[in-house]
DNA sequence: TGTCAACACGAAAACGTTTTCGCTAAGAAT
DNA sequence: ATTCTTAGCGAAAACGTTTTCGTGTTGACA
């Protein structure tokens, strides 16, 4: 077991100061050819690599990007993570990942363990609780010193950084719409409670979605699932409530669900029932994942395009990180001007399959 | 925007030296209480924390675990990486995660990256394409280094590190018996390729549990997946070869699949076909996953508990990463004798649901 | 012969820690 | 009055880099 090799090892070896050693290895001139050849080769042999820590502490950076999720075993945010390590990689950067597992007290944690130097900046998307609490100021703490955060999905007003959403109303509104064209008449919605700003952004698109083609909004066709329980393993309570809301509004002939497992749910309890889609009742979900894809029948939806979401989020952050440090290298004071942020759309789209007509 | 404060800051502010600040905030006896307390609400009021990149460099020890998978938008392994993270977390350590993609040479250049000072010890499932080369020189050089290894799910014996896995073999034997014992007579496989070990253990436990009942094995029974083409989006292809099986193999009355989007896929093409689930056919799957909770019917499934599997894997490596220290520590010369590795075997565990009797 | 430039290299600082060792001054012991 | 402890603190090394600033040697030129 031969620990890595280091410049002064080189150095010592070959009889040779550590800066010529690190001169002659970027290929610095001051060296002459003679001496590089020979230190060159020898790194070579035994292949040598700079270690990384001890270039981040010189360089004060790290070339990691901190992305912390409420949860990974999660379609929509796994290919939010492919897209960021896509062009992270692309662009010579790691990623470290934190869960927060829908916690507050775990995203801070989180976030105060990858600020002490771990990372140069954040991509996240804020959990559950911190949203019910409405507590943001762990996320200004880091901002102000100076690690810039890319907010995804969801999204606060109250924090001044760039945001990559998707435009989680009008892709409610064009689902909904979607239905309306397909010869709806009363058109139900599966929801979550409100303080999740997407799932309150989807209600109101399919709010105005009725509104604008003049149709009534009927609150018993309106159902709240509280997912403070854990759905994934109450599936039985999801169903049961899905089917006494079937039951007592038979008149209903189309869903649009916040969610893919809400609207794959519904399927499940309408065939049950006796229903046929997309016959007697049409659905569409919103998030694009592998349970739409594979559903019988298969189940038209919005998609969220999350991968893009991740690539444009880790270029908008890297983007930043190398304007900082141009500005550093040109003389700007970096307190000189507040910078400016951008909130960047993602078009959603509707994926028709077979759960509509 | 100010930048986190640093003991030569704090030291001074106070007009002391650096050892003194340092001393104080770990509450060494060799500083008075007067100057401690003073040291303390100090760094309290500035929010000082240990810049975590100067300790790695002091401690050569970064507190943090590679991770090294082949895709993370895949069930299967996110649970594993949420497994990994708990216990990491837990114990202290932090996660970075990288994508091989399947690809042989990101996963070199994914670990040379992280193998650099970065990373204490890898947790890692192998690519396909490097399997398909069977050139396994980085893993072993990684360990040559001193960078422990733990491999998961796709392991190999050619290396040698500590290893989680499932008894593939097992947990298809007990499917397919399972099958036996709910009375069906002609049993079909859908598998992979054979180069992905575990696609073959698990072919073989479907062979001797076949063998075990004197049921004969008939080669026309067995389907073999390529899936060197992208099957989640070419699922036609995959679904028209299944049907093309299944009507030329009328007699099929179980299917065991290899992984579980073969399964539900396979259910899906037999619905089509008119066959009823589980009367006319039975299917167990491999992988239990968010497709077969939510399938209609739902299928029934070999679990492989991936959170578990992550879990152990986390813990084998941290032992291992502490054990070190503690060798160090007592003047044992690191290479005196051969470390043992452990090869840990999770249960599967038969999740019966609706598409078995 | 004396001056100067160019060449080839080394010393040292810096990044932010922790820790070992040494130093000073005050009080205790002889 | 002299020596010994000990409390309280600082200097410096170390982790592995990069980079700035010397410095000595050589050859050219006046």
């Amino acid at each position: 077991m031969k620990r890595k090799i280091t410049l002064k090892q080189i150095a010592k070896e070959l009889d040779v100061s550590i800066s010529t050693v690190s001169k002659a290895l970027s290929n610095s001139k001051e060296i002459s050819e003679d001496t590089t050849q020979k230190i060159q080769a020898f790194a070579k042999l035994y292949n040598y690599r700079p270690n990384n820590i001890a270039l981040s502490l010189k360089n004060r950076k790290t070339k990691t990007i901190g992305i912390l999720i409420p949860e990974i075993v999660h379609h929509f945010f796994s290919t939010v993570i492919r897209g960021i390590e896509r062009v992270a990689n692309r662009r010579g950067y790691n990623v470290i990942v934190g869960l927060s597992n829908e916690s507050f007290t775990k995203e801070i944690i989180n976030m105060e363990l990858l600020a002490n130097g771990s990372i140069d900046g954040f991509i996240l998307s804020i959990s559950k609780e911190t949203l019910l609490k409405q507590d943001y100021h762990h996320f200004n703490a880091t901002i102000n010193q100076g690690i810039p955060i890319v907010m995804f999905d969801r999204v606060v007003n109250e924090v001044d950084c760039d945001k990559v959403i998707v435009d989680d109303f009008k892709g409610a509104f064009n689902a909904v719409e979607s239905l309306i064209d397909k010869n709806c008449k009363n058109i139900a919605l599966i929801t979550t409670m409100d303080y999740v700003s997407v799932g309150k952004l989807r209600t109101q698109g399919y709010l105005e979605a009725l509104e604008e083609h003049k149709m009534v909004a009927d609150s018993n066709l309106i159902l709240k699932i509280d997912d403070s329980l854990d759905v994934e393993n109450n599936l039985d309570v999801l169903e049961a409530e899905i089917a006494q809301f079937l039951k007592s509004n038979p008149n209903i002939d189309g869903i649009f669900a916040v969610n893919e497992l809400y609207a794959v749910s519904a399927m499940k309890v309408a065939k049950k029932i006796g229903l046929q889609i997309p016959d007697d009742i049409q659905v569409i979900g919103f998030t694009d994942g592998v349970l739409s894809k594979h559903a019988s029948p298969s189940l038209t939806t919005v998609s969220q395009h999350g991968q893009k979401i991740g690539e444009q989020a880790a270029n908008l952050l890297i983007d930043r990180l190398e304007a900082e440090d141009a500005e550093i290298d040109q003389y700007f004071s970096s307190s000189s001007r507040k910078p400016s942020y951008i909130k960047m759309v993602i078009e959603t789209e509707i994926i028709e399959r077979e759960s509509t007509k």
